[in-house]
DNA sequence: GTTAGCACTCGCGGATCGAGACTGCCAATC
DNA sequence: GATTGGCAGTCTCGATCCGCGAGTGCTAAC
């Protein structure tokens, strides 16, 4: 592309114009349908002018010689920074919103399998979610529970009532009832830290409660591996939505993406580069560096828990998508996740 | 279609050939191709005579006039039925398989996880698995949890570490020690018995023991209704496998499947009903009675846990799938999941 | 700077056409 | 009576062609 050129005003508007058409028509704008929807005072002739200008300096495109033009994914960036419109939510999608969380059970996953469901449901693309970190979640509650031999299962109650599972092999069997006291201590020990604490003082159990460090030891690996696994996997729905859009009739395209979606892991890698401090970061089209996302545009902002950043949240769908739409309503629902969140965290 | 009409030996093996063949290269099998590639003996005019009396008595049609013939569901049917081969697991994928399952975690979500990830892979299908019945599994442990004012925790551990947990607000706070020995006291009388018995039995608990009745009724309702909700859920993966099908170019076929998948409760309905007594059951085509299904066929069977029937487990893919392969891999994948979830029953 | 006019380009959809693949049928053959 | 070779007929598929319409770029006039 060339250098960053200023637009002039005009320029700016015929921009904006092509954007907004674009997104609802899919169909490439000519220089009559803008002079006629948008600019009546100018004659479609001036209006071509402007267009070659903006196609010269890398923000439009055109498909072929005779064809209106299309927005580059510089044009879109343009129009997301500067010319989108701040958009309200109607109050039949806050409605919506509404009610899916009604029903959402009381723990992190219910409420994020239903904040991934509701936000594909209004922004008709694909919703993603990533897992929260939970290495610095405070611990409520451990619980042993002694299976055949000497296995146990540790049960942890995080933050949000997060639940993690893991089963260790002891060398020597305990009996239930030992294990119930173990537990009442650790959780004595335990509660209200974080598994970074944790670490940090593990120290403090001299060596001569070896069962207990034992245990101790697994539990702090079961939140941190817990935590390797969880970040791999993206929470996602609404895949049916991507083939009512017209870019995903070659299954090509749709192959890419549900790979990227099913294996999780590069997407993840995507997802917690979102900057935590922005409000909604939006990513278009070929700035993405995975190249199964060339064509494709996230929407992307956070989610809190106890007052604290925790996860992401966004969408992903065409590059022709309904920006300023679409942000408002991730933006709405990951408020909404926010709120419901709250109250688990203590 | 016309009635059941016996078919004598060569007939059952061009009926053989043709499935077998369509299987492979998804093109209309034509007389010549048969007598070059299966009946060298014969003539393609011998075979074309036969052909015509397939396509009469319904187990071959033809796309239009100068095309070769295509199995009916009728056709696949009889293949399933009387025709198809035994065919043995390849080492590859029994590796493959048994890789998977290496890694899975010790509970029974993670391991029907797994089981649903390997089985789309070895079988180049979407798989399907549902979530094992609770009604009557045994309760291992219950574990109450102090939250915020009068919520309490209630964390249930049934066979095979499946978790399940609610929250419930009681008439009065309770100290987290209350809750411990409420917890204990509950283990006692609960250890190892179904929610069915639960149920039959609360009389046993005197009136004057309100809360703890309390609770143990949230802990059975909890149960119950974890039942219906995970019913309608039905665990799948390798959507994108579908998109190598040819028959899924168009992607008006895709979408149908797809509101299937994500909604679940309609698939829930057809894998519920699959006999539990059988080996592998395959539903082809219109055998479904769902729309969506017209042109996909089923390949179900049941996984065991501690001994019993507790689930379905399969894929779903189109109607020309390689059956016999097919049936050979979801039994060894199910064979391994029962294996695997065996040992959790305890 | 703006505009009307105009020649030009190009994609799209429909029509046409020939090649190729199979079939069904008939008559000859075993 | 079953089987077979031959042959005319049918139909799809892909390539090609063509005209329409949409839209452009350029030029000259305002």
């Amino acid at each position: 592309m060339t250098e960053a050129t200023p637009l002039d005003e005009r320029k700016q508007q015929i921009l904006k114009a092509v954007v907004s058409d674009y997104t609802v028509t899919g169909v490439p704008v000519g220089s009559q349908v803008l002079a006629a929807k948008y600019f009546i005072a100018l004659s479609s002739a001036t209006i071509r002018n402007e267009l070659a200008d903006l196609v010269g300096t890398g923000y439009l495109q055109q498909p072929h010689t005779s064809a209106g033009r299309v927005p580059t994914d510089r044009g879109y960036r343009y129009f997301v920074d500067f010319l989108m419109d701040a958009e309200a939510t109607s109050p039949a999608v806050r409605r919506t919103v509404k009610q899916a969380f009604e029903t959402a059970p009381h723990s992190v996953e219910g409420i994020l399998e239903k904040a991934a469901m509701v936000l594909a449901q209004v922004t008709e693309n694909v919703s993603l979610v990533t897992a929260p970190e939970t290495s610095e979640a405070r611990i409520k509650h451990i619980d042993l529970v002694s299976l055949e031999s000497q296995s146990v299962l540790i049960i942890l109650v995080l933050e949000g009532n997060l639940i993690k599972q893991t089963v260790i092999r002891l060398e020597r069997a305990i009996s239930q009832e030992d294990l119930s006291r173990m537990a009442a201590m650790l959780n004595r020990k335990v509660k209200g830290q974080t598994a970074d604490e944790l670490l940090s003082r593990m120290g403090q159990l001299g060596p001569d409660r070896d069962e207990q460090r034992q245990i101790l030891e697994r539990v702090i690996e079961s939140i941190s591996t817990h935590q390797a696994q969880r970040q791999s996997v993206v929470l996602h729905d609404g895949v049916r939505n991507l083939l009512r859009h017209p870019e995903f009739v070659e299954v090509s395209r749709l192959e890419e993406l549900l790979e990227l979606l099913e294996q999780g892991a590069q997407l993840a890698g995507i997802l917690q580069q979102v900057a935590f401090d922005k409000d909604v970061e939006i990513i278009i089209g070929r700035e993405n560096t995975s190249s199964g996302l060339r064509e494709c545009s996230l929407v992307l902002t956070t989610y809190k828990m106890d007052e604290r950043v925790r996860g992401t949240i966004g969408v992903i769908g065409p590059t022709r998508m309904h920006y300023g739409q679409v942000v408002a309503r991730v933006r709405l629902v990951s408020q909404a996740t926010s709120e419901l969140l709250g109250p688990l965290g203590n």
